[in-house]
DNA sequence: CGCGGATTTGACGCTATTCAAGCCCCGTGG
DNA sequence: CCACGGGGCTTGAATAGCGTCAAATCCGCG
């Protein structure tokens, strides 16, 4: 599992106060010695090859996860054996969520490309939290996000065209790639077209043929799996959103 | 649904200890002394009557709440004014929980019948939790129950023709009304079918369709908005899962 | 260099939407 | 008590958008 970066891997995951993603995570606004709390808790998880498993559907629920570089996708199957994808976790976002409920997981989680993340032992973490008020309450946040982010998911692709559903997923993706630091324009997708289709519930087919459209109206520019936004006002109008809005 | 009325109502109300619901919400697995402070905090309100708004987008996020006895619809305005529904809630399930992130509900909830509710002052609600770890342990499980909503929810509407998303719905519907202690073949909807629609990403006009598709079957009885299974395991074919299972 | 999976592109058909009209149920007021 | 009105629901017909099937091309990787 922890593949050949680990000398890098150790200094990053040395300190949640040096993180770069620490305002997105757990440690946002605690106080400096609470934080070290939480950093003897964290354990550095990865690196994750592209296609290995984070945990399956079924696997007793242990940790939270949150994604530090890399992603994952979440999936789940039924029992006809077609796969819905539940979503796409990018660097500063939470995975795992889902086995708080019943201590199982609800979902796979597999890597879409090398990954690295931290994962929070969820008995320590709640332990922890009962003596850290500002803890607890990064939680909630953390779990209200991972929420509303299930929302914005639910309005992607409930009465929307295929057109809006494939804008309004690379909208989003720019904004929540932005929010952990990274350019909002040149978006490096790690998921497959098959992935975005199943994930906004279109053939993989649709998704493709829309690419092109918004290429070819000068939207964005599109080579494989690179990705460059090139009018973000006019992606945002496709999507039908206001420019920088949420969803 | 439970007996006829006010006095029922006032004396369900008096404690958890006594509600009938208590297995699915927070006193479960509590202690009787946990279950008093618990108590103390919850306060009822309602009854909403049809129509009348729990909260608005936008306005402040103070208490988590449980349906006690009615339902509420979910649903969130996009800027083109056009509505998705998000959820509807049931007798146990909890409302609010979009708020966490943010302190500011995301989302319109609204009473879909007459209504009552148990609230649970968020802040309050942390800091009794803090010292009742069984409680905090039963607030992850609701969290995860809810979570794990959202995903059914996505799965309905991912990829599935309408005729099953219309069947998915009504087997769903029927599993959590009978989880509260409902008669699992008998519904009274509470929604509209453009309600329904909106739910799952289709016009009213399939839902009304496929509602009499089913019907002309010999799967379900429809007159308005009562509706009654006649074959349960049909409806689970027609819904794409095995009989009884979870999504 | 050549294989296999991913992606693109085209042609065609079906499913679900849209538009339009009529109906039913229920509450309201005469 | 019945007539009226209106919203919700149903039904029909025509259309468009997206899915399916099929084939070609691209690309990374061994």
């Amino acid at each position: 599992m922890t593949g050949s970066g680990v000398i890098d891997l150790t200094r990053l995951r040395r300190s949640c106060a040096r993180c770069s993603l620490r305002t997105l995570c757990l440690p946002a606004s605690l106080a400096p010695g609470d934080i070290d709390r939480l950093d003897r808790l964290v354990q550095s998880r990865g690196p994750l090859e592209r296609r290995e498993f984070l945990f399956h559907a079924g696997a007793e629920f242990e940790a939270l996860y949150v994604v530090r570089t890399g992603s994952l996708r979440t999936s789940c199957t039924t029992e006809e054996g077609d796969i819905q994808v539940l979503g796409f976790h990018l660097p500063g976002e939470l995975v795992g969520l889902e086995g708080l409920g019943t201590d199982v997981h609800q979902c796979d989680a597999v890597a879409l490309e090398r990954t690295t993340l931290c994962a929070m032992p969820f008995r320590d973490l709640q332990r922890v939290a009962a003596e850290i008020p500002g803890l607890q309450r990064q939680m909630y946040r953390l779990i209200g996000r991972d929420t509303v982010g299930d929302q914005d998911h639910l309005v992607e692709i409930g009465r929307r065209s295929a057109r809006e559903r494939v804008a309004l997923f690379l909208h989003n993706l720019s904004t929540r790639y932005s929010g952990a630091g990274y350019d909002r324009t040149r978006l490096q997708l790690s998921m497959s077209r098959e992935d975005i289709a199943n994930y906004l519930g279109l053939a993989h087919e649709t998704v493709s043929r829309l690419l092109r459209t918004l290429s070819d109206e000068g939207t964005i520019e599109v080579k494989g799996r690179s990705l460059e936004i090139q009018e973000p006002g006019r992606l945002a109008a496709s999507a039908g959103v206001a420019e920088g809005g949420r969803s």
